[in-house]
DNA sequence: CGGCGTTTTTAGAATCGTTCTAATTCGTTA
DNA sequence: TAACGAATTAGAACGATTCTAAAAACGCCG
């Protein structure tokens, strides 16, 4: 685990401490996997994860544990109705993604490219008389790998849309 | 049926005439279902208003409808994991929405509200490597009427998120 | 160490939106 | 009216997520 990681591992540790939330071994390992990945795991495979230290680990104890850190603000929760949810434990503050259609990664989308990161939600609640607490932006694409891959390696059976 | 919805149902039905669909009592209702309101219904809303006409309309045939539009790019989908998909059958190119968390209502985004509505895709493609076909963008807060009623008229039992 | 109340975890059932399937109905053309 | 293809139906299947009741683990005090 390096240092980055170590570094997240401890700040989601602590905001569930504050929280009243004691953190198990298992759920140490929830914020491990969460922490050290770039990959936007969906519940699935945070539990599979997990189970390679604790092989008995149930799923709901995986989603017990997302709860907590939502409650927490500590995780950013993707939702897609056609496929499972995917997380960012990495940067629980929303920001954009971009999502490949066809083998279903997700990437951070770099700052510098320059979409709207969602900033300026007390301007646009000023503007629309919602009480903004919150956005999500994505983008739906091809990406790189699967651009080259024609029938190569990268792609997955089924797309997402 | 007013002049807006009457053009908005001839193009969704030109368009579905375009790729040799043929446009059945029910498919023509489900379109004026969707054209005339601006709710972003779910299927089971366009269920409901195609079944006052045609009573034994099964919610398969709304769900075969939808996906014709799709593929005829006449509606636009916005996903939820927690609860059911919304249509956007006004407006189906990508723009940005407006969702409360309190009543589940979801409001366009005004354009003179200032958000990007996505346009600069090729931009943004050649900034990512990616080839981004679509986005999407939400802002998520309570909107003006479950702000003032608190307790009152205009919420209901549960929120999304 | 032993017991006890609380928290966590587990396995499996339940839920719910959506998709699939096989059978039926409808519409058209002959 | 017969026959064919397309549309529709009811209900089953599916998959992600949530719920539930019971079991296990934990912390604390004696």
């Amino acid at each position: 685990m390096d240092r980055q990681v170590g570094r997240r591992v401890d700040e989601m540790r602590d905001a569930l401490s504050a929280l009243g939330v004691n953190v198990t071994r298992r759920r140490a390992k929830t914020l491990e996997a969460l922490a050290s990945t770039d990959r936007h795991p969906s519940a699935n495979e945070i539990h599979a994860e997990v189970r390679r230290w604790y092989p008995s680990t149930s799923l709901a104890t995986i989603y017990n544990t997302i709860e907590l850190l939502k409650e927490a603000g500590q995780i950013l929760e993707l939702e897609f109705s056609g496929a499972a949810n995917r997380y960012d434990g990495r940067r629980p503050d929303p920001h954009p993604h971009l999502v490949c259609l066809v083998c279903e990664d997700i990437d951070d989308m770099d700052d510098a490219s320059g979409a709207d990161n969602g900033g300026g939600l007390e301007r646009l609640s000023r503007a629309t008389g919602y009480k903004l607490v919150s956005q999500r932006t994505d983008y739906y694409g091809v990406c790189p790998a699967c651009q080259d891959a024609d029938g190569g390696a990268g792609e997955s059976e089924s797309a997402r849309r």
